[in-house]
DNA sequence: CTTGACTCTGGAGTTAACTCTAGGGTGTAT
DNA sequence: ATACACCCTAGAGTTAACTCCAGAGTCAAG
């Protein structure tokens, strides 16, 4: 295995900063890289590999503290299976609620977004009274007058 | 309007912290409150209904920044709801992006989780093989050994 | 042997929405 | 008058995942 990039290289390569990759190196998710005898940095395919793995990873909705997890348990050659389910797992349900609360969120936009545009086809309304923000205050009296 | 209530008893009421309380004046969210003769706020009804206004908008989803342009626009007596409802169109485009990406992230975590469940199954296969880390790593050869 | 592009380290800065801390004052009940 | 809970301010700390910076060293070319 050859050991001949230089850290600007491989970023280029996989798309990072050299900032991230030294990050990554410094937080224990990239081995060491060796260095020069001037003391740069010098990789191989298998550092691109791994940073290759970290994007991955991420694109799938792993922390960087997880992803670190992946990777010991990769060198573990014990329970790897289970354990990378059990951590599938507990991902997969955080990724389903943050689902249902942003169909929340959604639904609540919609109905405001009905309710603005309802307002603006009334030719007639003075638009100075958003029923949107009425809608926000409290739904109860939302005839109440604020003060000025 | 009667401004008798405490910081903290205003906490209580709305079941935010004093701090968060001092955050959302300092930030401009929250009109000063008057203050008694040794310094301390003192908070009437309108406070808490606007700190329940805070709240709400916040379940929305709606920053801080944005609730804060919500009360500015409150305020001006012009052209409210259309400003409102490019704000609600601007976020609801940024949510139904994020749950475009979460749902992406959800189908690659479940098809990971198949992977898994079927890899446990084989009763006869040795457990310290993950198709899941093979799969991240890279789906060409992904029957090359890793080095130890 | 000097330029210019690249790299090194350590540490500070970024964003959001707060929380926490220290050091000190207030309000009120006894 | 003193204990006690509560409040004040200014500023630092938190989390994640980096980015940015200064000041210094290295490498390849000419």
């Amino acid at each position: 295995m050859v050991h001949n990039l230089q850290i600007g290289q491989v970023a280029q390569q996989t798309g990072l900063t050299v900032d991230a990759i030294r990050f990554y190196e410094k937080e224990r998710l990239l081995p060491k890289a060796l260095r020069s005898t001037g003391g740069f940095r010098l990789y191989g395919t298998d550092h691109i590999e791994q940073l290759r793995f970290i994007q991955k990873a991420q694109t799938i909705g792993f922390s960087l503290g997880e992803i670190r997890e992946l990777i010991v348990i990769q060198d573990d050659q014990v329970e790897t299976c289970s354990h990378v389910r059990d951590l599938i797992q507990q991902k997969l349900a955080t990724v389903q609620q943050k689902m249902n609360e942003l169909a929340q969120i959604e639904g609540q936009l919609k109905e405001a977004l009905q309710k603005c545009n309802r307002q603006l086809r009334k030719t007639s309304a003075r638009h100075d009274r958003c029923p949107v923000l009425e809608m926000i205050a409290g739904s109860k009296n939302a005839k109440e007058s604020k003060r000025a």
